[in-house]
RNA sequence: CGCGGGGUGGAGCAGUCUGGUAGCUCGUUGGGCUCAUAACCCAAAGGUCGCAGGUUCAAAUCCUGUCCCCGCAA
């Protein structure tokens, strides 16, 4: 028995924001919790805390239980978290990257929480990843924290499959909230003592191959007309809702909302619109095949179902229009 | 004063740069065709062009102000 009654939290977006309230409502209650600087964001620039920040807030955690350091690697504040004496420290979507110094600070180290297989997906984005290689299923693990990225000894995974149309942002949630579980699990048979850790060699290939999904770039992705309709589809359901897949038609972007492969094949060139399909428009792929867009954006206009989108553009009946690129 | 897009009949859009009393697709209503139809044909209804002011012989269109919606700042 050691008990692990001192701890640290560290994360930021929404994606973190399960984990945390797991924690609490598990009676383990951090002595701190650390997010990014809230930064000016939104319409009009107004400075807005991190959704971990904000949900600390709401909960009771007053001012000086919340810390928000510009660069965790500085001195000032690495000898403030030393002074707390730390058991352990729990990381999940934090955004920044430890140094060797923070990692050895908590007594039992750092304790990451990340939604992938291991060693499948290590880095950035592995939900959006695991979507878009077509992965049928994915989890979350919980590691301990070394120098490499993602590449610590694992204490616990999880698994779940992966819906046929889920997005990335559906998905999110669910590991999110299986992240949480898995941590608070995690802690008590860590307390227990009959957890080991498990170097990710070591783990008979559950996750596939070592890989890396790196963080996907601002701006949207861009629609590969040669590719198959069905990886077309994949790629959009990981960029969904961010960063978003687009096309262009008539000269115009345009941004596929949802979409999926038809059980239909052409002779058409790639990005050829070949008529509405059941309220979807029939777009040619790579291969022959088709893909059904059954929902798009104009910029700066809502999303449309394909039937509505079609009635008032113009691209899809002009004479030469009609192919999307 | 962070960057940008948009507000035109019930829906989605064009028209705005190069002012001249509003157009397209869908929907709605009536009629026709058909064994029948969400298909097709014909016809009709429906809009103070976000709001206010200005320029002009004339404003959806140009100018000024204002309200609202949305995207981005990873």
């Amino acid at each position: 028995m050691t008990p692990i009654k001192r701890i640290l939290f560290f994360g930021t977006p929404e994606l973190a924001v399960p984990t945390l309230a797991a924690l609490v409502e598990s009676g383990r209650r951090p002595l701190r919790v650390v997010s990014q600087p809230s930064r000016p964001v939104g319409r009009g620039n107004r400075v807005q805390d991190p959704p971990v920040v904000a949900w600390a807030r709401e909960h009771g955690f007053d001012s000086s239980e919340i810390l928000q350091p510009e660069k965790v690697r500085d001195p000032a504040f690495l000898a403030q978290i030393e002074e707390l004496a730390v058991d352990i420290a729990v990381v999940v979507a934090f955004g920044q990257i430890f140094p060797r110094g923070l990692l050895r600070l908590p007594r039992l180290g750092c304790v990451n929480v990340h939604a992938s297989l291991l060693p499948r997906w290590r880095g950035a984005a592995p939900i959006q990843a695991a979507i878009a290689a077509g992965d049928e299923r994915t989890g979350v693990a919980t590691m301990v924290m070394e120098a490499g990225l993602d590449t610590g000894p694992v204490l616990l995974m999880e698994e779940t499959e992966i819906g046929p149309d889920e997005t990335a942002g559906e998905l999110s949630v669910r590991l999110a909230e299986m992240g949480g579980r898995l941590l608070v699990r995690t802690l008590e048979r860590l307390e227990a003592g009959d957890l080991e850790p498990r170097p990710q060699e070591t783990l008979g290939g559950v996750g596939g191959e070592a890989t890396y999904a790196p963080r996907l770039t601002r701006g949207s992705g861009r629609v590969d007309w040669s590719r198959p309709a069905r990886e077309i589809a994949s790629r959009l359901r990981a960029f969904t809702p961010w960063p978003g897949l687009s096309a262009e038609l008539g000269g115009e972007p345009v941004k596929l909302v949802k979409a999926e492969g038809l059980d239909e094949r052409t002779g058409a060139a790639p990005g050829t619109f070949l008529g509405v399909r059941d309220g979807r428009l029939a777009v040619a792929a790579g291969e022959g095949t088709v893909l059904g867009i059954a929902e798009l954006q104009r910029p700066g206009r809502k999303p449309l179902p394909a039937a509505v989108f079609a009635n008032g553009d113009r691209s899809l009946t002009a004479k030469d229009g009609g192919v999307f690129s």
